[in-house]
DNA sequence: CGTTCAACCTGGGCGC
DNA sequence: TGCGCCCAGGTTGAAC
């Protein structure tokens, strides 16, 4: 999303319209009047990402306004796209970016559960900042995992969603990570041990570095597009999202769909082996 | 500390 | 065809 839209550095905002703003929630802050005066003349300096929010970076127009940053989060089916969106209902918000080849951004997002929110240098801090999110799922090392989560009780698949420990890493890859990984998604971190951490971080890092390559993973025929509106291919390689009753590429087993903290959870019983407890210390 | 549930929304798919 | 469920790439806060 962060490389499809990477090409509005650069331009200014001329008009902020929000086409469907007034028929649903979806947190906008400030509220869409506002943002689109504050957003108006605006310069684009950067576009970041944190974890999977996007930062977009402007300095604004007046002389003494310091600058500002557009964060936004497209939590389950939020877009940015530099094309008309599939339809013009769910599109919350449009940039008209101005003298570019592709001029203008929209946010479209189906469910509505995005957020958008105009903060300055210390609110990106507090969104983005590392007290909210871990190291990237892209380079994150088995060292950082065993670091912040070697102690925890909570099982691996449920830890690896925990966007505080390491960010970026949602329900497909998660699940990919960890057949890649060959380890059970029940197995409590603290089992694990520095191998187990090196296979992790290893999978996290080749996994996601992939799908990126790939444009990410649009299932289905709705749902997730580029900035261009194409789909992505990765979910032409996931080995167990989505998946569950057909057979593991590697051996051939059903894969299995189990329930996680009220996410499903994808895995092969056999690649992904059930732990035995450390055998009990015996005396005589 | 960790888990569970509900809430925020729309829409597709399925069984009856 | 229509209705009532269940499901979905996420996050947050309350209750236990």
């Amino acid at each position: 999303m962060r490389r499809g839209i990477g090409r509005i550095v650069g331009g200014r905002i001329h008009a902020v319209r929000f086409p469907r703003s007034t028929r649903r929630p979806l947190s906008i802050v400030p509220r869409p009047a506002l943002l689109a005066e504050r957003l108006r003349g605006a310069r684009i300096d950067a576009v970041e990402r944190h974890g999977k929010r996007i930062a977009i970076g402007l300095e604004p127009a007046g002389p003494e306004r310091a600058p500002r940053w557009l964060v936004i989060e497209p939590r389950m089916t939020g877009l940015l796209l530099l094309v008309p969106p599939p339809t013009a209902d769910h599109l919350r918000m449009e940039l008209d970016v101005g003298d570019r080849p592709c001029h203008r951004l929209r946010f479209w997002d189906q469910r509505g559960l995005g957020t958008i929110r105009l903060v300055d240098a210390a609110g990106l801090e507090r969104a983005c900042g590392a007290a909210k999110l871990g190291v990237d799922g892209l380079v994150v090392t088995a060292a950082e995992l065993g670091r912040v989560l070697g102690g925890s009780r909570r099982a691996i698949k449920v830890a690896l969603l925990d966007q505080r420990a390491v960010a970026g890493i949602g329900n497909i890859y998660a699940a990919e990570i960890l057949h890649r990984a060959g380890i059970d998604p029940r197995t409590p971190c603290r089992r694990l041990v520095a191998d187990d951490w090196e296979r992790v971080a290893a999978a996290a890092r080749g996994i996601l570095a992939a799908a990126v390559d790939h444009e990410g993973s649009s299932i289905g025929d709705e749902l997730y597009r580029t900035a261009d509106d194409r789909k992505g291919s990765y979910q032409r390689l996931h080995r167990v999202y989505g998946l569950a009753g057909t057979p593991c590429r590697r051996c051939r087993t059903p894969i299995e769909r189990i329930v996680q903290a009220q996410r499903s959870t994808f895995f092969c019983p056999v690649c992904q082996p059930r732990r035995r407890r450390a055998p009990p210390r015996r005396s005589r």
